[in-house]
DNA sequence: AGCTGGTCCTGATGGC
DNA sequence: TGCCATCAGGACCAGC
């Protein structure tokens, strides 16, 4: 489930239930994520209380005054409150509830049937977490104030590959996945296969604005384009945004009316209009 | 069989 | 020509 803006909304549906609560048990039932989750993580937690939620990128961040929990959801991760059960009250786990995380009030359940995420633990010995190897070398927030035009052409300079392939990368901004890049270059009127340094400054503030708005939008209305998106607490037919290129091959340009084009970059699918992108 | 939300790692490339 | 940042592809895994 994990662009940016899903990853925003689950970090804004767990912290009412973790800030400030202290752990009371961990039940790791699967450990072979993208990386093992390190055993002893139960002894770690239990006990200590967590202080913030975060976000970097779209990894979440634990904080805890001894150490911080680094939580990605890879293609298929989800985390699911299930308010005032404690562990034995929570309804039994499914074939990909990996992890419980009991804290006052409630039980939180990972659940990520591809196993691309990951639940790894960095100890305040080890130094800041944004120095950690996963997240030292991740580009920009979308929403950090320093993050424009200026900044963006700057960034992408020299940058032989696509511009969709560059934004992929999250090396010059964060939070930009399949479905969010498609929909960014198509607001700014960007061709998708276009070399990243040969996009101006001027398309840079387009693309930069493009990016925030579309972003912006997606956590507004809680979430997704994605189909089997599930909000924390677990309500389904949550709202929909409606695309406007991703996934409409063959259908018409909701500004041109010229039909919705699917191309693959990088082995993924990037859809756009020929004729208003450049 | 071929798609699908992410991104680390490796070995290769290419721009200064 | 050589160097080193950048690039492309493979890998991980389950469900539809």
């Amino acid at each position: 489930m994990p662009e940016l803006p899903e990853v925003e909304v689950t970090r804004q549906a767990l912290a009412p239930w973790l800030e400030g609560r202290e752990v009371r048990a961990v039940q790791v039932r699967e450990r072979r994520f993208r990386w093992p989750v390190p055993p002893g993580l139960a002894r770690q937690l239990v006990g200590r209380r967590v202080q913030a939620l975060g976000r970097r990128g779209k990894y979440l961040l634990w904080r805890f005054d001894h150490g911080t929990l680094i939580s990605h959801l890879g293609m298929s991760g989800s985390w699911r409150v299930h308010p005032g059960a404690a562990s034995g009250a929570a309804p039994p786990p499914g074939l990909h509830d990996h992890v419980d995380v009991a804290v006052d009030g409630a039980l939180l359940r990972l659940t990520d049937p591809r196993r691309f995420g990951a639940l790894l633990w960095h100890p305040v010995g080890a130094g800041a977490v944004e120095r950690h190897a996963l997240l030292a070398h991740l580009g920009i927030e979308p929403f950090d104030a320093c993050f424009d035009g200026d900044w963006l052409y700057r960034a992408t300079r020299g940058r032989v590959a696509s511009i969709k392939q560059v934004l992929l990368a999250g090396d010059v901004v964060v939070g930009v996945g399949n479905i969010y890049a498609s929909e960014s270059l198509y607001r700014a009127g960007i061709h998708p296969r276009r070399p990243a340094r040969r996009v101006g400054r001027a398309r840079c503030a387009l693309l930069a604005a493009a990016i925030r708005a579309v972003l912006a939008e997606a956590i507004e209305v809680g979430g997704s384009t994605l189909r089997d998106f599930r909000s924390a607490a677990g309500e389904e037919g949550y709202f929909m945004i409606e695309a406007n290129v991703y996934g409409r091959a063959g259908q018409p340009c909701h500004r041109c009316g010229n039909p919705i084009r699917k191309l693959v970059q990088g082995q993924r699918a990037t859809y756009l209009c020929v004729r208003c992108q450049r």
